[in-house]
DNA sequence: ACAAATAAACGAAAGTCATTCGTTAAATCC
DNA sequence: GGATTTAACGAATGACTTTCGTTTATTTGT
């Protein structure tokens, strides 16, 4: 076939064909990702780069979903709570794409917004970029671990035979319930939230410096 | 070449030179490992089942020097970071192996044990079963998320041209100092630790029950 | 001590995979 | 309406994972 009439494809439609496969499968291939899109292999390089860059749409069209919560009406708290919780929900929404994401470099705006959106909420709260920049990472490492941690939720963990029944018995606590990760997620978040507060408390009860733990 | 008098691979050598590949190219591919070995690819298959068995073997070795604590003779908190920080310090010390991991399930019998021994230091602070699961889960998920965010110090965000300058600065405000993950990898878990112990107070406080959040 | 079984190397080959190139024909731009 | 760009294709390349049949050394059983 030489071009056709309308475009059999488009950047959104190979995200969204790959989002597909990765949510089935964990994986993809490029030959596998034409097969669905009923392409031949090769035209896919006429709308991408290579393999890495159908990756970074995927994380665009995960990201799609994220509403940023106007600073201007929240308490820099509520401000963080509501982006983690939405950046960790459209991870969590696919969960098997993480593994593909975390060894590549994030160039997508909208996942770039969310960064910013933290930064300012955190700039708000009074914390100035050094510290800024770790309750940043703190905030990004506890999403991304726990969106991970929700991508295999009953796998990870295969509990072996000489397992201690501390950590037997804790397994065999889960809820069958799917709201666990969730319900963890939000656990851990509420627990950083209140740190740093009581890091702002402290800082303003010491002096005019930005906030600090305590001696 | 038909058998050797001395065999030239063990499933020690191969993980060792695999993950001097993972540690150097940030990958590894089987006809590289058996060139780094001297050895023709197709002899390692008598070794291993395949390449998800060489990762598995990579985890092990890379947790194989995690040293836990004498629970008996430390407070949980103690025990809890000492676990924490070991683990993560292992992962950090291969930071490119994490992707590769995390997309397998843990078998390794050195990596159960660290969650034995979570479970265990969870307990003797008066963790029930479901609240022990959450604890385990919130600080797997940090030291996950923080060894991930240490594979990647540099490039995991590339500030684009309308990022806030907010993010900027946190950005900008990075030391060259490589500690920089440890430090916020060590102040993160702090003020988990913290939380945990509030709960453990409020919990006595309150009633016999296990530790829970205060409404 | 000797035969049988197993272990550990090899090369060859099959089946994928990602990517590039040349070709064709429709769409779009002066 | 002619030139250029776009978007499909098929073929081909080189790398990758894995299997198989082979050879020969070591180990086991009697």
């Amino acid at each position: 076939m030489a071009r056709p009439s309308k475009p059999k494809l488009s950047t959104t439609t190979i995200a969204d064909a790959g989002l597909e496969l990765v949510d089935a499968h964990g994986e993809f291939t490029v030959p596998q990702l034409a097969k669905v899109l009923s392409v031949s292999a090769s035209s896919l390089y006429n709308h991408v780069q290579g393999k890495g860059e159908i990756i970074e749409l995927m994380r665009g069209r995960a990201m799609a979903g994220i509403r940023l919560p106007d600073l201007g009406n929240v308490s820099w708290q509520e401000a963080v709570r509501d982006i983690a919780t939405e950046y960790w929900a459209s991870y969590s929404q696919h969960p098997r794409l993480i593994p593909l994401l975390t060894s590549h470099t994030v160039r997508d705006s909208t996942t770039l917004r969310v960064y910013d959106a933290l930064a300012e909420a955190f700039a708000l709260a009074g914390f100035e970029p050094k510290q800024r920049l770790q309750a940043i990472t703190i905030v990004d490492s506890f999403v991304l671990g726990s969106a991970l941690d929700a991508a295999a939720p009953k796998i990870v963990w295969e509990a072996n035979a000489q397992s201690s029944s501390y950590f037997r018995e804790a397994l065999d606590a889960d809820l069958p319930d799917s709201n666990r990760s969730r319900a963890t997620f939000e656990l851990g978040l509420s627990m950083l939230l209140d740190s740093f507060a009581q890091q702002v408390a402290d800082a303003t009860a010491d002096s005019g410096n930005g906030p600090s733990r305590k001696p």
